[in-house]
RNA sequence: GGGUCGGUAACUCAGUUGGUAGAGUAUCGGCCUUUUAAGCCGAGAGUCGCAGGUUCGAGUCCUGCCCGACCCA
């Protein structure tokens, strides 16, 4: 493929030819006044005859996308940020300079700028009659194929920019993905907590279980990690004294990609103190019935051919209730590393036989059995303390944490708990994890970090946090099979020369 | 990392048993003053992902590699 194609020759070719004529390539003179969309929605009603009363002339710029050449008249669609509006240039209207400039030189994909009042054509579209048609940006590569559009999975990523010329489904979903990103953070806001930044880059990645990824800072002489989760410094900011926190950005994990992990992710988490992982089950079961409202009217949704509703309150499921009565796992199994690891080997789970960790193992056989199940909106709680290093025991039984995950279409979507507060468990349950942890376990850091644990012991409020996989949500709820689809840019492997 | 499927013109896709690489869109030239994937006539356009191999002959068969999708880990 070479770039220098005949059908690019042609374009740059043209460009330079109009260029050679005086006409500006990609000047920034046209200031448009209408948007296509909004001339649609007030006009949709106008006939014909009360369209020709209206005095007024309508600026537009857009894309050219399509056009009909009648040899001297020509219908063609523009598209801007709100839609697409055909306009109409007739050779006596627009006067056979302009009309001859638009017909040998503008092509598919250029940015002009019309002007000209409304009319309705013979079919009864709403069209602009062109009595000026400017070039305002040229194009120099032709756009995609006019009727299928773009459909090649990786050139739709690796040129996000043409998917979202082509595709207006994918602007809606990226329309849809900020409208939910301003939901959480006018709910937080509302509800008086604080919106906080924490370290991206650092020295000691913390708060979750997972590999990061490595850099290094030159004039500090040392190595710093992109951030898993940002909850060790958000509860630091508990022991400061804000009660109400949260962030809403980017999380780094160095793991495999697929439909649902990419390296970078957007995570919300938030902390609130003097409450308890049961307040955040009926805030979460709030959260997400408003977000159903806000984007759909209603408390249900449909994904990917499931319905799925969030009418509360959801099931809250003891996790190992659920390894038992949803994933079938006969109980005897779960008392020994051994009958598990027999037991995954027959059922073709995949687990590491040097695993110590009974919680570890026990979530294995979760993963496989109990979570894709999970279709309504659920809440599985009191989890294995082993697997919870910075949840809260629970004050009944001290072998599992005041915790729960929230599942829905079969996939784990916020996790949350009463937070560990006594410093002295916390030292515990870091030295439990590192005592146990399998030689060059690239998901837990071999380090303490002691700075949170001092913080801890200058005393944080009883506390509860959650955190809230953010592209998970906006896949829910745009019906998106992959987390691809509701990133602008996902992570790919460079282009080949 | 493993498995399955895919990569052919700028885009969307065909390509038979191994026998001169095709269509539509787009592009270029011509006709056409109410079209909706407009229409009609004509033309040009290819490193068949890359590298080897088998063969008289490879888009097609074999091997390795690259990129992507899906499934599994």
């Amino acid at each position: 493929m070479s770039e220098e194609s005949q059908v690019l020759k042609a374009r740059r070719a043209k460009a330079e030819e109009l260029e050679s004529q005086g006409v500006p390539l990609f000047p920034n003179d046209f200031r448009p006044e209408d948007k296509a969309g909004a001339i649609k929605e007030i006009f949709a009603n106008y006939s014909n005859e009360e369209l020709a009363k209206i005095p007024a002339s309508f600026r537009v710029a857009g894309r050219l996308m399509a056009r009909r050449d009648f040899g001297k008249a020509i219908f063609a669609h523009i598209q801007d940020e709100t839609g697409r509006i055909q306009i109409f240039l007739k050779k006596d209207e627009l006067g056979p300079e302009k009309f001859k400039l638009f017909k040998k030189y503008f092509d598919l994909g250029d940015i002009i700028g019309v002007e000209g009042p409304l009319f309705r054509t013979k079919t009864g579209e709403l069209t602009i009659l062109a009595k000026e048609v400017v070039l305002v940006t040229k194009a120099l590569r032709p756009l995609p194929e006019k009727y299928h559009g773009l459909q090649d999975v990786e050139l739709r990523y690796r040129r996000r920019y043409l998917d979202l010329i082509m595709n207006e489904r994918v602007r809606e979903i990226f329309r849809t993905r900020t409208r939910i990103v301003h939901y959480f953070r006018n709910y937080f806001s509302s509800q008086g907590f604080l919106e906080v930044e924490t370290p991206m880059m650092q020295p000691i990645p913390g708060g979750a279980t997972a590999r990061p990824f490595k850099t290094f800072h030159h004039a500090l002489e040392r190595e710093l990690y992109l951030r898993i989760a940002p909850e060790l410094y958000l509860k630091r900011l508990l022991v400061g004294g804000f009660e109400r926190v949260f962030e809403l950005n980017r999380n780094f994990r160095n793991e495999g990609i697929s439909v649902q992990h990419n390296p970078e992710f957007t995570m919300l988490e938030f902390y609130e103190a003097y409450a308890t992982y049961e307040d955040l089950m009926l805030r979460t079961e709030e959260i997400f019935v408003g977000l159903a409202r806000e984007l759909t009217g209603d408390t249900k949704i449909v994904y990917q051919g499931q319905e799925i509703d969030f009418t509360p309150p959801w099931p809250r499921i003891p996790f190992k209730q659920a390894l038992l009565e949803i994933g079938g796992v006969p109980e005897e199994v779960l008392s020994s590393r051994e009958k598990i690891l027999a037991f995954a080997k027959e059922r073709d789970i995949k687990v590491d036989p040097r695993e110590q960790v009974l919680g570890k193992l026990w979530a294995k056989l979760f993963d496989a059995l109990v979570e894709p199940k999970l279709v309504q909106p659920t809440f599985i709680i009191a989890f294995p303390v082993d697997i919870s290093p910075l949840a809260r025991r629970n004050e009944k039984d001290p072998t599992v944490a005041d915790r729960f995950e929230l599942f829905i279409a079969g996939r784990e979507i916020a996790n949350a708990f009463s937070e560990l507060n006594d410093p002295r468990d916390q030292r515990v349950r870091f030295e439990e994890q590192l005592r146990k942890r399998l030689e060059d376990d690239p998901e837990i850091h071999p380090e303490i970090d002691e700075d949170f644990i001092r913080a801890l012991e200058y005393g944080m409020p009883p506390a509860a946090g959650e955190g809230i996989g953010i592209d998970r949500v906006v896949m829910l709820f745009t019906d998106s099979p992959s987390i691809r689809e509701v990133i602008l840019f996902p992570h790919l492997r460079p282009e080949q020369k």
